[in-house]
DNA sequence: AATAGCGGCAACCGCCCTACT
DNA sequence: TAGTAGGGCGGTTGCCGCTAT
């Protein structure tokens, strides 16, 4: 006996959202919130799947998304994450206030992905693939017969990551961090200190492509873990109440931009 | 100018987990 | 304690736009 469907999917609409089923659901979340899912299609009038209202807002829609490219600081962030973590977006998009578990896991597989394979390095292990081990035993073998290269030796900076993490999300990182993984952590420092690797892989990617990030480092620099974290509370609560915490300042958010301009209709 | 190939990303699917009764 | 409903999550798909030919 299998498990019912999450709704009635007959007659109900799919595919991409309309810039009217957006504000019909922005519209409906800002005046009422949300307390079932499930509800929100009938009561919102769309002819949607509640999981559906849901993702689109999760994902879309939720004003405290932070749009734009991934920096590249963000991106050495999520490797030693997904290093510790494995696929487990959500853990890993909860450091990184105003980004999706989506975006994140999306990223990872397009870009993240290619760029460890550059580096000989199998993203789903974070191992070195065969070929780059005999590559890296011979420099392992020039540089120490050259003596003692300090510029390839191990720098800590990211010990004290685990320090900031609630206790019972502590103990679940560090049982995934085996001796293996801390190894690769320190070979990534190791690998992202010793390369241009960004600059490596525009060249040979897409030589046109100008990558810039269109807002800060400082962004995500600033915003230690306790701030994610408690963020990550937060947003436990704010859906409910969400008429009262959302300042509208989706700058660079194009749908919001259709939003208004279809509001202007009214 | 047309079109095939490719990459990026939004959205869907279905299983898993948790809270509630 | 067991059963159930509903939300969460990760994997996958398919569309769309860009680029190369």
């Amino acid at each position: 006996m299998g498990r019912q469907p999450c709704c009635e999917k007959i007659g109900l609409k799919r595919g991409p959202w309309t810039i009217e089923e957006d504000h019909k659901l922005v519209n409906f979340l800002i005046n009422n919130g949300v307390n079932c899912w499930r509800m929100v299609p009938k009561l919102a009038g769309l002819l949607r799947c509640g999981k559906s209202c849901r993702l689109r807002w999760m994902n879309y829609l939720r004003p405290d998304l932070k749009r734009g490219p991934l920096t590249e600081d963000e991106e050495e962030q999520i490797i030693q994450l997904h290093a510790r973590l494995g696929n487990r977006w959500s853990k890993i998009a909860a450091h990184f206030p105003g980004r999706t578990d989506n975006e994140i896991k999306n990223h990872w597989n397009t870009r993240i992905k290619k760029r460890l394979k550059l580096l000989g390095l199998d993203p789903a292990t974070h191992k070195p693939t065969e070929q780059s081990v005999k590559h890296d035993t011979e420099i392992e073998r020039t540089s120490r017969s050259n003596d003692e290269d300090t510029s390839l030796q191990f720098k800590p900076s990211d010990s004290t990551a685990l320090d900031t993490l609630p206790i019972t999300e502590k103990k679940q990182e560090v049982e995934f961090a085996s001796d293996d993984t801390i190894d690769l952590m320190q070979d990534y420092d190791k690998l992202w200190g010793s390369l241009n690797v960004e600059a490596m892989v525009h060249s040979e990617t897409n030589p046109s492509n100008d990558y810039s990030p269109s807002f800060s480092i400082e962004d995500s620099v600033n915003t230690s873990m306790n701030e994610s974290i408690s963020m990550q509370e937060d947003s436990q609560k704010w859906v409910p109440s969400v008429d009262s915490s959302i300042s509208w300042t989706w700058d660079d958010f194009n749908p919001l931009e259709d939003f208004f301009a279809f509001q202007n209709l009214y």
